[in-house]
DNA sequence: ACCCAAACTTACCTTACGGTAAGTAAATTC
DNA sequence: GAATTTACTTACCGTAAGGTAAGTTTGGGT
């Protein structure tokens, strides 16, 4: 469901909300201009939500419920490596679909700890997303598929990239790609084999000797 | 030299602007606040500085400058794989014993573009940064120590896993460690070994096969 | 027809913000 | 030693922020 397909006032201010939180980040957003973007008066922000912190949490629930579902939808596949193609695929994705999703989460945990009221939650959720990817990483070592032993470095690997790769596009645009990179497609593909046969091997994963062969 | 040295008003403030910037971020920091904690009247704020802006560049220029320094002068070593396990460290070590002044480059490129003014110049120099350690894979890459072939892919890997793991400890705390992670002294010598061999190898690089021993 | 609660509007309050005008004490220059 | 520049203080300005009080419309339920 896009935004704008409910247009009751709650959902036009969430909608709102969602782009001018991504836009400006918290503090520097105002309950005013949220409002005028939805196109609705002040005081029925403070009826629906409580308070600009209220809203805040409201929205950012939402982001993680998207992306969480979307995730767990995406991440199955006959083997862990294509789990993980998946999973990092996905977050592209959304990145690129939507970018103020994502950059309402990555504020809400890379910003400043004193710039978003103490009342905020998502730390546990955060937590319990990245058990959820260790939990993959969990079963690629229980089948054999990895000799390595630690899931939870490998999680946090995974997740670094991933990570790093949103916040790169966020920074830059979707469609700016400074260097050499391989093009979005493959990116997912190209970081698993690197994570998975290592950078002093030549450049293919053994379970998928002919990955991203014949793009571009 | 730390903060607080000199005791110039130029330099109260700008350590005052460290902490409360790194606390609250640019749009809920005050420049009162920031002259309170400095111990000087608000126009002097003004009249050193220009504007809330100007402050704001002349700090994260000092914090670039300071964390490129301390990179340089640690990435050097034997190997490439030596020079990369300093380079970590040395991102793990400032995060730690200095995490203000990482927090403020980490938010400055991670938060929402309206947040800060349009003014406020960094990208070039995270663009060279990056270029930098490009340089330094491509030096493993021409030396045979890589086999893999795309430098840009790798030293996004390498820089992915680096702000993350800052990310992490910011979120944290340098010594709350979630999960069963190394401790932080071996975290780059792992996280460098898992590049370097993949993780459907076994945990040991072959450039240092005792790396990581003794963790729990 | 009446009631009542939910949804909404207008008008306002207090507070804190970024920024500045105007003047002053102390060095520096000539 | 007068003139000027540098570093600083007090007092203030206009604006916009978060939030609310009080009243109005609307749409069931009975």
């Amino acid at each position: 469901m896009s935004p704008g397909a409910d247009s009751s006032t709650k959902t036009k201010v969430m909608d709102a909300a969602l782009h001018v939180f991504a836009e400006k980040g918290y503090a520097a957003a105002s309950v005013r201009d949220i409002a005028a973007v939805a196109g609705v008066t002040k005081p029925m922000v403070y009826y629906h939500f409580g308070s600009k912190a209220g809203l805040y949490q409201a929205l950012l629930d939402q982001c993680l419920d998207i992306s969480l579902q979307a995730l767990k939808e995406a991440s199955q596949g006959p083997t862990v490596r294509e789990q993980l193609v998946r999973f990092i695929r996905t977050m592209l994705t959304l990145a690129q679909s939507n970018p103020d999703r994502i950059r309402v989460v990555v504020q809400t945990y890379s910003v400043a700890p004193g710039q978003i009221p103490e009342e905020i939650q998502f730390r546990d959720r955060l937590l319990a997303r990245f058990d959820w990817l260790k939990g993959i990483v969990q079963g690629g070592i229980d089948a054999g598929e990895f000799k390595h032993k630690s899931a939870d470095l490998m999680a946090l690997a995974i997740m670094g990239q991933t990570h790093f790769l949103m916040t790169r596009m966020l920074i830059f645009g979707p469609d700016e790609n400074p260097g050499d990179l391989p093009p979005l497609e493959e990116m997912a593909e190209a970081i698993v084999d690197l994570f998975l046969v290592g950078a002093q091997s030549p450049e293919r994963s053994v379970a998928n000797p002919i990955a991203g062969a014949g793009v571009a």
